[in-house]
DNA sequence: AAATTTTGCGCAAACGTTTGTAACCCTTAT
DNA sequence: ATAAGGGTTACAAACGTTTGCGCAAAATTT
């Protein structure tokens, strides 16, 4: 309704100039030495005409926006859902709001948000990558502080922090293991991506750490998706060594093998056992509760605006890279 | 690494001045008649020093900053991290960022992020409001297109597009009956918002339509949680008239609900019939499928969102409020 | 050859802040 | 009386864009 409200408004107003009203505004009217009676007249004023500060500007002439980038593969995905909700939580407590960019798993998209948060000057950027480390993410990340979570590139310059989804998986392995299944399969999502390749690893240590008892694995697959899940279900129980336990790389796939066990006629555990990767609300509702290794995402969000901040205020040094690994946590079910 | 590009380094490079060159990168050479001899001189060195435009500045000069703020009371909800998702890729697709706020369902955190919104100059609100309608929601939102998802205020200025919940209650409650259901308990949710409030409404109306067959119906609950579904089921389950089917008026109250039922030992849908209030990838796979009432939540936001685009772009009347209902889809599990 | 138009480009103000510096007024000490 | 000093406030530049206007040179017309 009424016209925006500015400095310059309140300097007619209340007749001081611009510079007292912004040093009362913001905080400085001690330090400043401002007479508490202009200090109270400012402050009246403001109240009144309902004064707020134009960020923009303000960004403009600070080179600060206080804002985060955070960019992530897919939202409708609880996982990330999750850690975008904890990020946003987090960072408002130190006055950060979030740019939030979908990519939809798809590098363009990616692309776009990286080069939309440079161009809008965010402090920070956050972000689950998904394209392949190239020179085009170094260039575009390289001037403004940022954390990668979940994905990461070996050994670029990037920080990151993760689940140890070496350890997650070996565990859950072992867990199976130690409730005397023998002949294990592993369904896998997009084989690239880090989080997989660790989790195959772990998978097939903790196998070959107890060969010696006839415990066999295997794995397959290719996508963190539901289809992906069913197919392979499919191929695997109708071969001629069908397994005892099946490990879902991932909740998608894991309702995949649940509907596709269901439709077999098959039960879980007596015909065959039930693990996944990444928890979900659903699990523990599920019949039977699903047995999972939960992914820390509440430590490792948290962790990551931490170090971003530090990041932001020069707390830590400019090319000290920050690789860390949260370990994951075994749920229990009643799918084992 | 190298310090940021602007209109002024590229001016002592290439010799133009900035407005050439900001005419030039922005797209209004013809407009201007920059001679293509600029053109390409211009054109060059920005592709060889990676410049980018502060859009700060540019949001500064032109009052515009092609952003958009989106507050949800919870993103780890699916159905508003759907809508988010939703909003994002729609409207990037026009060039949109959007800054995002969970609101966690606290009145103060709402009014922190709409502030936050105003004072970063966002080019429109879309909101699912948390807080009671006040003069402050007003006044701080009536200076901004804004659009109201899900909630709304029955006779306010603010635009609105949300699910038929009337409709859609009262149809699922058709739907029981129809199956031959006598004794149908609905478990609400917040009974002050509004979207309950319709889902009650449709729910008696239903009830009362058919009240001359002996259908009999009733409602109890206070939350949108799991607690509270676990709490009711307890309690109607154990009463003298039990009922043979329950109405959740919300995911969460559903899982509740199953959760209580199965572990009283009873089976859905022989011993109790089960439908739900919105939708959920888990409800295809539970034990049995769950019959839910989806609300179109692609539709509403894209609807949401070319509204308040035209809001912006001023097609729309200023003070024309826009009221939308979409009708949900009933999906069919085996829970009935 | 003069007048007019076209072409190509730069000047400078503006957007709303923040902040270093200067300046004013009023005491108080010299 | 003058200087010194503390308490208050204002000026003006800067942040990086965009854009109305104006101006010179080239091209065209008369």
């Amino acid at each position: 309704m009424n016209a925006k409200e500015t400095l310059f408004t309140i300097s007619k107003k209340t007749g001081y100039s611009m510079s007292t009203i912004s040093r009362v505004l913001s905080g400085q009217a001690k330090k400043y030495r401002i007479s508490n009676k202009a200090i109270t007249i400012i402050r009246k004023e403001a109240e009144r005409s309902n004064f707020s500060p134009n960020l923009i500007a303000r960004s403009l002439k600070l080179k600060k926006t206080c804002t985060i980038g955070l960019s992530i593969p897919a939202i409708d995905n609880p996982f990330f859902s999750n850690l975008a909700g904890r990020v946003i939580a987090h960072m408002k407590d130190y006055g950060y709001n979030i740019l939030l960019a979908d990519t939809m798993e798809n590098e363009r998209n990616e692309r776009d948000a990286l080069m939309s948060f440079m161009s809008r000057n965010v402090d920070g950027i956050i972000a689950v990558p998904v394209s392949p480390y190239s020179v085009m993410v170094e260039s575009i990340v390289k001037s403004v502080p940022t954390i990668l979570i979940d994905r990461y590139y070996e050994d670029s310059k990037l920080s990151y922090v993760c689940t140890d989804n070496y350890a997650g998986s070996y565990s859950a392995t072992q867990y199976l293991i130690e409730r005397g299944y023998k002949k294990i399969h592993a369904i896998q999502g997009t084989s690239t991506s880090m989080p997989n390749k660790e989790r195959v690893r772990g998978f097939n240590d903790a196998i070959a750490a107890h060969k010696s008892e006839g415990v066999q694995g295997s794995v397959s697959g290719s996508s963190f998706s539901v289809e992906n899940g069913i197919s392979e279900t499919l191929r695997i129980m109708s071969g001629k060594v069908r397994p005892d336990a099946i490990f879902a790389f991932g909740t998608t796939i894991l309702l995949g093998v649940i509907n596709t066990i269901k439709s077999m006629g098959l039960s879980v555990p007596d015909d065959v056992a039930l693990i996944s990767f990444d928890d979900n609300l659903f699990f523990d509702y599920m019949d039977p509760p699903i047995t999972r290794v939960a992914q820390p995402v509440a430590e490792i969000s948290h962790l990551a605006s931490d170090i971003l901040l530090k990041m932001i205020n020069g707390e830590v040094d400019e090319d000290e890279v920050c690789k860390m690994q949260l370990l994951p946590k075994l749920i229990h079910g009643r799918s084992c």
